[in-house]
DNA sequence: ATGGTAGGTTGCCTA
């Protein structure tokens, strides 16, 4: 194994994203693909034509809403779906799994809008419960790779208008503390360790108003590394392809390519 | 102030 790559893609909906998700699989060829927002229950999701391409999938799916998956060229170990901390939390937002000498998530944060209201403090509950989980995560023995779409801008550069998203859920104080209370762990934003003075570096534009075309876009898609993990951090690529095709998600894939491992010092 | 787009639903909810 040289090098090992991992995509996250919020497909918002993989039904009627399978074409464009097997297109970009096929030429894009990631290791590891964590989805998102897949909005189908678990016996709905279309194994068949993605574990041809070569893919074992781990799926934690949910009728209507939300529903992460992980797909691995490896096996996949010690599957657990949900996130710890709060027993009546129902919605399918997190799912975990040891692959390739990994241990990765697929993360779909709550949205929180509107600010104020119950969506909003569920948003922030979960952001605490995702670090307490992260913080565990840091003792185990594999390096760790948490993706997905955590519905946080972290900085004004990670957005096309900082004054238009002021009062949005994914912009404010309070989710942009918690993103950042995950760095203050020991995780690093494996986009912007490789990549700190670029702008306009988005992963997301919203279907009204031709926003892709206009390139106004936030960058809320993030993999966030553990410190054995970026210590092999070779390249970081948002790939916009995805974003510019009929039929389009509203998001586009983040790479993250990992070196092989240094071997020991005998 | 409003409505613009997309997806899942089947009357709206979520983003």
């Amino acid at each position: 194994m040289s090098s090992l790559s991992i995509a996250t893609w919020n497909v918002n909906s993989i039904k009627a994203r399978l074409g464009n998700l097997l297109e970009w699989l096929r030429e894009a060829r990631p290791d590891i693909a964590l989805l998102q927002e897949l909005k189908c229950v678990d016996e709905a999701f279309p194994q068949e034509p993605i574990a041809e391409l070569g893919y074992n999938c781990a799926v934690f799916g949910q009728k209507s809403y939300n529903g992460v998956a992980i797909l691995s060229r490896h096996p996949l170990e010690d599957v657990r779906r949900g996130l710890p901390g709060e027993e009546e939390d129902e919605q399918a937002r997190y799912i975990e799994a040891t692959t390739a000498g990994l241990r990765v998530a697929s993360i779909y944060l709550p949205n929180g809008n509107p600010v104020g209201s119950e969506k909003f403090a569920y948003k922030i509950r979960w952001l605490e419960r995702l670090r307490a989980r992260a913080a565990r995560l840091l003792e185990a023995d594999d390096p760790v790779a948490l993706g997905g779409d955590y519905n946080v801008i972290p900085e004004e550069r990670d957005c096309y208008d900082p004054a238009a998203w002021a009062d949005d859920a994914l912009f404010r104080p309070e989710s942009r503390r918690g993103f950042r209370a995950l760095l203050y762990l020991g995780y690093y934003d494996a986009f912007r360790a490789l990549h700190p003075g670029e702008k306009n570096a988005y992963t997301y534009w919203d279907y009204q108003g031709g926003a892709f075309q206009l390139d106004r876009g936030i960058r809320i898609d993030h993999i966030l590394l553990s410190p054995p993990a970026v210590d092999r951090l070779a390249e970081a690529v948002i790939d916009r392809k995805p974003r510019g095709r009929p039929k389009a998600s509203d998001h586009t894939p983040l790479v993250v390519t990992l070196e092989a491992p240094v071997a020991a010092i005998p």
